[in-house]
DNA sequence: CTGAAAGCGCTAACAA
DNA sequence: TTGTTAGCGCTTTCAG
C-alpha cells in the first residue's frame, strides 16, 4: 500500500537550494521572525521552484500539535447526521476553520466501533480539540468528554451538568415564544410534539413552552415525545388527535416534525392554520418550501458551528472558557399566521 | 499552545512493561505474525495496564500512510454542502470508513482558501486518496484530480473526461424514466427544470429527458436552468409559466427545485397533480412529506458514498480502476399518480 | 521468531 | 540573526 512514487520535495531540500540552513528555512514556511530579508526570499524562491509543501504528518509530530480538529456526532442513529441541521452546523464549522490551517475530521459515531473510536480520541491526543454533537442523556462519553484534557466544546448542553465550554441555542426562549405566538393568536387548546426526554433541547424547549402556557393561564392540551423527524412527527400528531380531537394547535419541537405533523392533520381532514396552527422549530430550508409555509422557531445554525469551531480554537489557545447562548426568534409564516 | 501535560505511554514503554524489545510490541499492536504467543500476550497484557493507544501521527511519519481520507467539495456557493444531498452522502462515505481505520477529513473548498487547500493536498502526499464531488466544468481542480498520483474518486462525473475511478447514479436513465413517466400518464406539454449547463448531473438528466420525449414523438414544452435549490427551482418555474401558460407536466432536475416549483404553480392557481404534474429528482426526505407528496426519480444517495469510499479504498490498496453507475428507479407518489 | 539500528520530515531549544 | 543538535513515536529493513 504505497501511497507514492515521486517523492514530494522536503525542507532540507529547500534549505539546500536557498543556501541557508534548514532552521532558517523552517523560520520563513512558519513566518518566524529572526531571518535576514535576503535568506527569506531566498527560501520562498526555493519553495516556488520546488512546489514545496511542508508535510504535516513530520510537523505534527516534532511540534506536538495535530493540526486537526474533530467533529464528533455521538447517536445511535446511524443516518442522524442526514439530518439537514448537522449539515447546516458543518457548512458553520467549515467556514470558520477555513481562516485557519486546522483540518477538519468528521466523526460519525453511532455504531459500538465508532463510539470506541471516540471513546479512544478523547482518552487520547490525536486531536488537537473535538467539537461534539448531539449526546443523549445516558451517553458516557459526556463524562468522559468533561474528564479530558483534550479541549472540548460542547455543541448543545448534555443532560446533566455544564461543560466548561459550549455553544447552546436559546432552546428555552424559542419554546417560550412559540407558545405565547399561539396564545396571542387566540389558541387555548395547544399541544405539543417534543423530542425525546434524553436531549437536552428537548426538554428545554417542552420547558419554555410549558412556562409560557402557564403564564398564560393555559396547560397544555397534550404532550406527545418522538424523534425529531417527520416520521417522528407523523405519528405524534396521531396519538394527539386521538387523545385531544379538539386541539386548535400544535407546536412541534422541529421543522421535520412539523411537516409531519401537518401530513397527519392533512390526512385527518383539518386544515392548517384554520382548524389547527402549527408552530415548528429550527427554520431549515424546508420550512419555507411547505404548504402552506410554516411558521417556526428560527436558531441560527450555521452560527451555532461558526462559533463552536471559534469557541475550540479558543480553547486550544488556553483562554477561559466563554459559553455562549445563542439567541432564537420567531418567524411567522402562513401555518400560524 | 500546548495541547497536553500528562503524557500518553508510548510503545517502548509498552515493550519494557512487557519485557520485550519494541519491533515486538510494535507486530503485536499491528497484528502482524512472526510473534510467540507467549509475546503476544505479554504485550496485549501491558497495553491494557497502560492504557496504550498509537500515536497516529509517528505510525504516519514512519510507514508514509496517513490514515487519513478527504471528502471534498468543490463549489462556489458557500451553503452548498447544506444540501441534503450531501449530508447523505456523507453519512454513507462514514458508514464504510467505520469498518476500516481510516479518518474522514471534510474540505469544503468555496473560498479561494478554501480551493487552494484543496489544489495543495491534490498536489502533495497529505492524506491517502481523496473523494471528489460536485465538481463544476470549468473546475481546474478536475485535471489536476486526475494528473496527481493521489488515489481520487470521483463522485459524479466532470463534464470533461472520464476519470479512472467514479461512482456515478444513472442521471441519464433517471431523466428518461421521468419522462416516460409522464408521457404514459398522457401529459403532452411536458417542461423540465434543469441545473447549472455546467454540471454533469444536470446536463445527463436533461439528455434523458429529451431522449424519451423524442422517442415519444414530443418535444420539451419549455426547458429552464436554475440552481438545484428550492428558489431556483421556483424562479425557472415562473419563467416556464411565462413562456408556456399551458404546459401540463414539469420534470425538476432536484427534489429541492421540485419543491420550489410547486410552490409557484401554487401560487398561479395550478393544481398538482390535476393541471399539472411534478416528478423531482433525489427521493431525498422532503419528497415524501411534500404536499402532495413527491413522484420523483430515486437515486442511491448514501450508497453512492457508500461506494465512494470502498472504491477509494480499493485504489489506494492498488487494485484496478472500476467505475460504478448506480441504478436509478422512479418514486411515484401523487404529484404525478 | 527476534532485536538492533536507521530513519520518516520537521520543530525547537540552545549555543554561537 | 544564525546554525547545530536532539529528538517527536513509530515502522521497517536487516541480520541473527
Amino acid at each position: 500500500m504505497e501511497t507514492s512514487s515521486r517523492r514530494q520535495p522536503t525542507l532540507d531540500e529547500v534549505a539546500a537550494r536557498a543556501g541557508v540552513s534548514r532552521a532558517a528555512a523552517s523560520r520563513v514556511i512558519n513566518n518566524v521572525p529572526h531571518v535576514s530579508a535576503a535568506k527569506r526570499a531566498a527560501v520562498e524562491e526555493a519553495v516556488r521552484e520546488l512546489g514545496y509543501v511542508p508535510n504535516n504528518t513530520a510537523r505534527a509530530l516534532a511540534s506536538r500539535r495535530t493540526g486537526t480538529v474533530v467533529l464528533a456526532v455521538s447517536s445511535d442513529e446511524p443516518g442522524l447526521f442526514a439530518d439537514p441541521f448537522f449539515a447546516e452546523v458543518t457548512v458553520g464549522v467549515s467556514s470558520f476553520l477555513e481562516q485557519t490551517d486546522l483540518e477538519l475530521v468528521l466523526l460519525l459515531a453511532n455504531t459500538a466501533r465508532g463510539k470506541e473510536r471516540l471513546r479512544r480520541l478523547l482518552s487520547s491526543h490525536r486531536a488537537d480539540g473535538v467539537m461534539l454533537m448531539a449526546l443523549r442523556g445516558d451517553d458516557p462519553l459526556g463524562r468522559l468528554a468533561e474528564q479530558t484534557e483534550l479541549p472540548v466544546v460542547f455543541g448543545g448542553l448534555p443532560m446533566a451538568g455544564t461543560p466548561r465550554w459550549y455553544v447552546d441555542p436559546d432552546n428555552r426562549g424559542g419554546g417560550r415564544l412559540a407558545a405565547e405566538h399561539l396564545v396571542g393568536r387566540g389558541r387555548r387548546r395547544i399541544a405539543m410534539i417534543t423530542g425525546q426526554p434524553d436531549l437536552q433541547a428537548a426538554v428545554a424547549r417542552a420547558q419554555g413552552f410549558r412556562e409560557a402556557l402557564t403564564l398564560a393561564g393555559l396547560s397544555p392540551a397534550g404532550v406527545e415525545a418522538g424523534h425529531f423527524t417527520q416520521t417522528g412527527g407523523e405519528a405524534a400528531m396521531e396519538r394527539l388527535l386521538a387523545e385531544q380531537p379538539d386541539l386548535d394547535a400544535v407546536f412541534a419541537a422541529s421543522d421535520g416534525m412539523a411537516l409531519g405533523a401537518m401530513r397527519a392533520l392533512r390526512r385527518h381532514g383539518r386544515r392548517v392554520p384554520e382548524d389547527v396552527a402549527v408552530v415548528g422549530f429550527d427554520d431549515l430550508a424546508g420550512a419555507l418550501y411547505s404548504d402552506p409555509p410554516l411558521t417556526t422557531v428560527h436558531q441560527p445554525v450555521r452560527a451555532l458551528g461558526h462559533e463552536m469551531a471559534r469557541s475550540l480554537v479558543a480553547a486550544v489557545e488556553g483562554e477561559d472558557p466563554n459559553p455562549l447562548i445563542l439567541p432564537t426568534r420567531l418567524v411567522v409564516r402562513e401555518s400560524a399566521p
